[in-house]
DNA sequence: CCGGGGACTGGCAGTTCTTACAGGCTCTCT
DNA sequence: AGAGAGCCTGTAAGAACTGCCAGTCCCCGG
């Protein structure tokens, strides 16, 4: 009884606790002991496309040992990782003894084992604008005992991971004087059958429009968005979630 | 301290009894008993982009008044909304009443007042692929009560609203047959220049080989991917994920 | 050792884009 | 009523893309 109102509690104060703290620094170590809290040894949030930030580089923060990390980046593990690779196409968050694993991936699992880390929980966080990171959690138990920790904490550290996303991608993203882009009707319908690889002329005639005004259009949304071509123009307009199709 | 355990145990309890239920029309019975134990009237879930499915046009599932729904259809305010457009740049949930509204948005907004729709909090989601749908609930509350409600049942209402979501792209993915696709390391590499707006001629100096060679890279990705020019095969490599850029 | 696949290169006809120029019509908000 | 925004249309030349032909080199697994 007691457990679970405490736990009702941290739920809430846990996050908000987050939300408060300044420097990545200190989010990372009050994540950290919130985890430890929770029976969990160690996290590592991978952002990966975090287009806000501007970067092109991934954000990596993590609390596992250093000489496993630096073993993990030397060999490029996350081009391989069925972690990584399931966290782009997953949703929910997943354990790691669900995935199914081919050669390669089977050998980092086991030398991460070498290290301690026998199992884990990743969540994968999808923004918009194809926003991506990862953030995994992991411990030495063994997966039966891990499985009852996440059976009373799995949708805390769901949220938790959430915001912590959150928090960093705010923290990446300075000033956000991102003045809003927005196309006209038009502009997005005609995007839109472009991004499907309808051409100008195609365009036209589903839309009932001369060629030439599809081009019209697609000038004028390259122009709002300040690239160069079509192509271009699509991808952007798809990051920011400006065409409904 | 009862209040708290209850809600600790509901916590759990809710999501697992959601995952358990086999139709779409007994899964939002679930979803509206749940939220109405936590205060709130109604819920409404827009699946606007659900490329898992299939399917283009947007699936609905509401239990506001059926007047108001037909209203907001008919003049396709989903079209101006705040709500819907803030979902779609939002990673967060967002109380309603924190939304900058335009003119026009304000009358929907008071519109939907006139149905007793006061108050509301909206959870953005963003998935894998581009999928995007959007689950707002709704309270007849004035925003302060409201406010008190979402300070206990914030988090909850966030991750049901994931599990929702799964749940419902599940039930409408029907065979999940999808075989992966796979782009080779270089056609990966072309596409990702492509997308960043750059002719066949500049990737060809930007990786040091021929134009030639460039566009047949993109010819492969573009058999790959089943389809037919440039600008779809960027999308579609986007939209599956296949490009890390 | 040979087959298959990936990376690479060339040419050429036809199609589509890009980017100039120039103009008109209809809304809404002030 | 006027300003601004969105929408619509035309011509034209050069750049870029598409689709189909052809071929070499290298590595990996059977």
């Amino acid at each position: 009884m007691d457990a679970k109102a405490k736990h009702g509690k941290d739920y809430q104060e846990h996050i908000d606790a987050l939300r408060e703290v300044q420097s990545v620094a200190a989010l990372r170590d009050a994540f950290a002991t919130s985890l430890k809290n929770l029976g969990v040894s160690w996290f590592t949030y991978g952002g990966l496309r975090l287009p806000r930030t501007g970067r092109t580089d991934p954000v990596i923060i993590t609390t596992y040992p250093d000489e496993w990390s630096r073993h993990y980046n030397e060999n490029r593990y996350y081009e391989t990782d069925a972690v990584v690779r399931s966290g782009f196409q997953n949703f929910l968050p997943f354990r790691w003894d669900t995935l199914p694993l081919r050669p390669k991936q089977k050998r980092i699992m086991s030398e991460a084992s070498e290290f301690k880390i026998a199992s884990g929980l990743s969540v994968p966080i999808h923004g918009p604008s194809g926003e991506f990171a990862l953030l995994s959690v992991a411990s030495e138990m063994p997966a039966a005992d891990f499985e009852r920790v996440l059976n009373e904490s799995r949708h805390h550290i769901h949220v938790m991971s959430l915001y912590y996303h959150a928090m960093i991608n705010d923290m990446f993203a300075p000033d956000q004087t991102v003045e809003a882009i927005e196309l006209s009707p038009r502009e997005a319908e005609v995007l839109s059958w472009t991004s499907e690889g309808k051409t100008a002329w195609e365009i036209g005639e589903i839309l009932g429009i001369s060629e030439r005004t599809v081009v019209f259009h697609i000038e004028n949304a390259k122009q709002k968005l300040g690239v160069f071509n079509k192509n271009q123009a699509v991808v952007k307009a798809i990051m920011l979630g400006l065409l409904k199709p």
